[in-house]
DNA sequence: AAATATACAGACAGGTCTGTCTACTGTCAA
DNA sequence: TTGACAGTAGACAGACCTGTCTGTATATTT
């Protein structure tokens, strides 16, 4: 593992598990035993880093998520709910600590910084991947919906953490479950 | 205004508008125009000042809620309802920065730190009140409801936050009514 | 063998953080 | 008038923060 990948890899850990304001740069560069002036020569500056680990962890999570979905329910019409399914497997890491750019954009506060930029892009992109899962499903108005769907994720995502246990998964399936109903039964 | 009132008044808007982290006491002794031994003699550290406007927060916010549900629906049946309506209201305000409990349970990160109990304990309040709104409405099994109406409201709160605008409440509050006539026909 | 690139170790500057301490001022009451 | 009390102003300690700088070692390439 390359310096570089190494101070990444640290960064990301450390990032998500204790909150990007908790963790300075020599925690990280003691971490990822790696000399200060590699750490600067390979980030111009923590904030940079910090966008970096966003970017990345944007990618690796929708990856995960797709393949997750698509692995939990084999059949089309039975993805939408086994979104939930998916979030259950993740509530029910140890390391769980909830969405990354929820409390990135908790964290740093300033709607106009870079961080709350990221965390409303990897939203729209969950969204419209839940979109496009719901829409191959048969269920038409998938915008409304989907858009439902992120709520039910983040309110789950705040209950798991909050409670420290995986529960809130279920609740928030029953609950699509029932809109899903609501929705089929307008159709008809 | 004496002057304890004065530092926990001022700490209060800048934790909730910038975070605990982000507000050091030098900023709070200077923009309560106190001195720094004043500011602990009323408050032995930081913790115990972050510990205090948690408590005061919470009570306020459940006092606040209370009535303006009472406000916005004078019938018992509409109440549960409202609630969105209310949350419209608080995302509305252009101070709106999100839920001060799950913010700082965000921040503090560790599980087993003061905050964290005082986050769970405030929803656990406010679960409570809703699940009496929703049995005076006549509702029954009003728990599980009133835990899906808690996720509710934290999603609505978390993609507020996210778009900076108020219009999730509204997306709550529907999904509420259909869970409320969902539960409505299974009774009958 | 010499040159170049990369990474190492660690001192340093300048700033911020929490919390302590001293010395001074104004007020009120015994 | 004297003493107690609450508050003010500001220096200070010690830790931590980001980012810069010097000098050295190693490895690869020419």
């Amino acid at each position: 593992m390359s310096p570089r990948e190494r101070i990444l890899a640290v960064a990301s850990r450390l990032f998500y598990q204790e909150g990007i304001r908790a963790v300075g740069v020599d925690t990280i560069i003691a971490k990822s035993e790696v000399a200060k002036m590699t750490f600067y020569k390979h980030f111009k500056s923590k904030d940079l880093l910090v966008l970096e680990f966003l970017n990345k962890r944007d990618e690796q999570w929708r990856a995960w998520f797709e393949a997750t979905v698509h692995r939990l329910a084999p059949k089309v019409k039975d993805r939408p709910l086994a979104i939930f399914d998916a979030m259950e497997e993740r509530f029910s890491n140890k390391d769980f600590r909830g969405c990354a750019f929820i409390n990135t954009m908790i964290e740093v506060a300033n709607g106009d910084h870079v961080a709350h930029q990221a965390a409303a892009d990897h939203k729209h992109k969950v969204e419209k991947t839940i979109r496009t899962l719901l829409s191959d499903a048969g269920i038409e108005k998938s915008e409304e919906l989907s858009k439902a769907f992120l709520m039910l994720i983040d309110g789950a995502i705040i209950s798991a953490v909050r409670e420290g246990k995986p529960g809130s998964a279920k609740a928030a399936k029953k609950i699509a479950s029932v809109l899903l109903q609501n929705q089929h039964s307008k159709e008809k």
